[in-house]
DNA sequence: GATGAATGAGGATTCATTCAT
DNA sequence: GATGAATGAATCCTCATTCAT
């Protein structure tokens, strides 16, 4: 166990409607995962029909819905498997800098993020959006609680000196700080703000946040 | 509809159809702009229909067409009476505390921004997502851009000590940071982060990033 | 009398509302059908809606509903009016040129007719196309019936020596085929058929089709 | 919609929207087609919406949607496969009477019109309306350009003595002609004009205005 | 299991017509 | 009489979902 993540294991009515217990099966659920995605990026969540998306993944709209209950399974998967990517990456990235220094771990971190984010800005767009949902939905665990969830962990554990008294509130103001600006340099392109600078900000932007002494600025 | 509110791809018209100079005219114009916000509020941005709105307007679709060229139009709109009060409330708060510490500036206009953000959380939270557009719209001044510009400017003239070099930079991240937070904490409300701590936290947050010195936290 | 133009005061119902007994009325009413064809001819019969064309006639919705039952009701006005200039032509060009050969009077008569298409070539264009309406509306005399007879009672007074048994059947296929060439021309106009050509080649198909001899062609 | 049946602005997608290459398929889109005219003929044009088609075609609105772009899609394909039968009838006729004399052929050519005409009045009527279009489409080709082009070059072909120098016109002269009369006649039905007099009349009409000597008259 | 044709509720928008001022 | 804001039925079209093959 790394960093005591905690997560159930949610909602089945809204996921994949069968374990793809066949290699073909996974493929093909992989496939329309892909499909979804390369579409959301390629043009646009207006563009994410259930048949474009089956007909970009290469499957009929019948077989779509043989591996998702209903569209909104498939972003639910989605989520789950960014989830689990982003978990994934912070696992790494704190393994491997468990001695760096407070500011290179944190950079390392929000690195990564940024990766995670480049590969697929819409995707996070929409989950942004799913996330803001003024409805709340069914959906169980919205991904940003799932995350949020993660960090408070993380920074309960972290031997740093943290400054702030309430960490549930750090963790939340971090996460939504972080995603936002990442996610908006990325879909927006602001002049002037390149991935570099924008590593650089949100790192400081977080370290002065977070730490008892974060004089070492850029 | 589905992903919350995407916007169409048109933007032909994107003002007033036709305001009818009568006071009548003027009267039911708002109605129609509450009602959006209502509709926005209380069921979510699936329920809000050309049709939904007018009624919970108290007006037909026919007449709400007499109004707004399309349904766009209702949110820019929205967006023109948003950006007109969060600049109305920058002014008065900035000439009123002129002379307060930084910090009190500060922490006057985020409370200034809860505020309005609270009276409509749903609603910023649709220029959140119209902000994130992926297929940018040639839609002139996006609420965001507006924005970040007047913060951008008012960076430039205050005489406190900035400690950013890139000030575009600081802007759009201030920007983006304040908002996420604030409006996730709005829409999601987490247990433990009532508006005081969140303003607190915020107040922090922007001044550490900022401020040469930033010692007198919480 | 004429030609024994019979034709009856016809259908009150679809008709003007109210005889314009004021001066103003008559005026106003004349201001409408004039904004109709305006409408008609220049930005075509998609935009010839009630509000538009109360509009370009310089008066409100309301005024026209004041002058006419409802939309269809300027079209028979219009009808009316234009039935009453084919008459009117017709008389004037039979009476001057009573004594001219039959070519001469024929072709009087075709460039009489194609100056009043000139004019308003979408007028005339809708006058077909309600003439041509499958189901038969209650609309009591179709503009073209209204001229077959006129016709067909010129045959046969005329003096000429008409070849043909069935003067019914020559009225209505002389009228059906001059009006039908004259608009198509001045509709699509074809390229290499100006209206000098056409007038000839009208002139010719309709003598020939009559008369016992018209060897002189064009 | 009003005056009959105008045709909307746009013609991005004038063809079949995906043939699908089922049998079933074809069978469907016959039966659109069919349904189309069947409303056309029995209930007019005013009464020939998607929805009605659709109904009237046995299929529900979104399977006429898959067939066809848009509503006026079905109109083209329509004309294409009336323009297509017409080609049919010229080609069978032509080859078969190629040694009748010159009014055997016209009268049967004529004749094959009628029985065209015949079967679908209203479906011919509309495509007059369409021929009439004020505004012109860039639909390529419209059904009448194509009819006389045939003509044209049937004329031109002929090695019957033509007494008209002017080809070009002649074709377009006897193209409206024919079918105004044709068309009027089916759908109004004027009293003692029946079906074979109005044949004889026609090519009278044609035979006189085209050949050298027409002294055959009736 | 896969396919894709068929379904139909639902949404945006228009426009003839009315009626209170 | 004139005005024009309000009305709402009617139309086109989309897309998630199902089911016979």
């Amino acid at each position: 166990m790394r960093f005591g993540f905690e997560m159930s294991k949610r909602h089945e009515s809204n996921t994949t409607r069968k374990g793809p217990k066949q290699q073909r099966g996974k493929a093909t659920l992989e496939a329309i995962l892909d499909g979804m995605i390369r579409v959301l990026e390629q043009e646009g969540s207006d563009a994410a029909t259930t048949s474009r998306v089956a007909e970009v993944a290469g499957v009929s709209v019948g077989t779509l819905y043989q591996y998702f209950a209903n569209r909104d399974a498939i972003l639910d998967a989605l989520q789950d498997r960014e989830f689990e990517r982003a978990q994934g990456m912070m696992g790494r990235v704190l393994t491997r800098g468990a001695y760096g220094s407070d500011r290179e771990v944190a950079r390392a971190v929000i690195e990564g993020l940024l990766e995670l984010h480049s590969a697929a800005p819409a995707l996070h767009r929409l989950l942004v959006v799913e996330g803001l949902r003024v409805t709340p939905t069914e959906r169980v665990q919205a991904f940003d609680l799932r995350i949020i969830g993660a960090i408070r962990s993380f920074l309960g554990l972290a031997n740093v000196r943290i400054r702030r008294k309430n960490l549930d509130a750090a963790a939340f103001v971090i996460y939504q700080a972080v995603r936002a600006t990442m996610l908006a340099c990325l879909l927006e392109r602001p002049p002037g703000l390149d991935a570099a600078t924008l590593v650089d900000e949100i790192t400081d932007l977080v370290l002065r946040y977070l730490a008892e002494d974060a004089s070492s600025g850029p």
